[in-house]
DNA sequence: GAACCGTGGTA
DNA sequence: TTACCAAGGTT
């Protein structure tokens, strides 16, 4: 059977991950261990994820302690890993499940909590409760669209995928299945040259005897991003404090600590946040899911009154704790400024 | 279904 | 430098 082959290949290629049970071992993962890792990893890579995943259960050793956490400690600590309506959706997740008194063992009661979709459901039954649930990710999309050799690009044939997916999984150790596919899609049946030669799976690989495993999935043209441009605002007080803002609960970097800016368009500039002289020393470029961001870095030395956003002590700054974005830009205004 | 939502690594 | 890509979810 399909499956066996590749647990199989799992029980000694597993790759070894902070959050994960090595195979062959008879306990079960922490659940708590196992969310929070399938919501990092969501469109992120293991490598980013891994140092993140240490430090949140160091600091947060439970669900119960992640509830208690004050909203503002737990996005800085997120700053850096990206789509941050995940850590607000973490911190609602981890606030209903302890209020609840753990996580739920079903798929089903799982893809109710908030931001938990229907892989990262699957994921968690799979590998927390060992319940045999289709898990269908990236990866899994790939190697089934290699295994059957399905032309039809995505997002069209994804049931097809699902199907597929649903047919090759295991009612014995789904949750080691589950991982070993995403292993191999993330060693072996990679997005670029793919290590046919070294595939559990290459004798009853369709798409590989048909040659075109690397080609596959097939995917529709994206759109070209457009390019947007600002002015992003940093403002020092003698004392070392910098003028900063939390972003709106909602949207691009929603709830994070930022510095002030402009709108990000071709819109008229709105006032600077403060009445003083400004100096352009630069700009920042910085890339988001669909758009390139450009913006002009101004800098002042002032002890106004804000008109929007508010003084930050420079003892309880820390640049970590803002998105990448806005982690540049105060590089490049407090070098610009100097020493204070 | 499609748009929105980050980041760092890689070719 | 640019474009693509990764263990998706929400609206």
């Amino acid at each position: 059977m399909d499956a066996d082959t590749l647990l199989d290949w799992y029980d000694v290629h597993a790759r070894e991950m902070p959050w994960r049970v090595p195979p062959g071992e008879a306990r079960r993962p922490d659940p708590y261990h196992v969310w929070l890792s399938e919501v990092m990893l969501q469109q992120t890579t293991v490598a980013a994820v891994r140092d993140y995943f240490v430090k949140f259960t160091s600091r947060w050793p439970t669900v119960d302690d992640l509830a208690a956490a004050e909203d503002a400690d737990v996005m800085a600590a997120w700053a850096g890993l990206g789509y941050y309506a995940r850590a607000r959706n973490l911190l609602k997740c981890a606030r209903e499940v302890a209020a609840r008194g753990g996580f739920p063992d079903t798929e089903a009661d799982l893809l109710d909590l908030p931001g938990i979709g229907p892989y990262t459901a699957a994921a968690v039954a799979a590998i927390a409760f060992d319940r045999p649930a289709v898990v269908l990710d990236g990866n899994v999309e790939r190697v089934m669209a290699r295994r059957h050799a399905i032309e039809e690009p995505l997002p069209d044939s994804k049931e097809t995928l699902r199907t597929l997916a649903a047919r090759h999984t295991p009612q014995h150790r789904p949750g080691d299945y589950a991982q070993a596919v995403m292993d191999l899609g993330a060693t072996i049946c990679t997005p670029k040259s793919p290590a046919c030669g070294i595939c559990p799976w290459m004798e009853e690989c369709t798409g590989r005897l048909a040659g075109i495993a690397a080609e596959l999935p097939r995917k529709r043209p994206k759109k070209a991003k457009p390019t947007r441009h600002g002015t992003v605002y940093f403002a020092r007080r003698p004392d070392g404090a910098v003028l900063m803002e939390t972003r709106p609960p909602k949207g691009l970097l929603g709830g994070m600590l930022a510095l002030p800016t402009t709108d990000w368009s071709d819109a008229p500039a709105p006032a600077p946040p403060l009445t003083t002289e400004w100096r352009d020393v630069g700009e920042v470029r910085h890339t988001f899911t669909h758009f390139h961001l450009i913006l002009d870095v101004a800098v002042a030395e002032s002890f106004a009154n804000p008109d929007r956003g508010m003084w930050v002590e420079r003892h309880a700054l820390d640049p970590d704790a803002l998105p990448t974005l806005f982690r540049k830009a105060f590089k490049l205004g407090q070098s610009a400024l100097g020493p204070i």
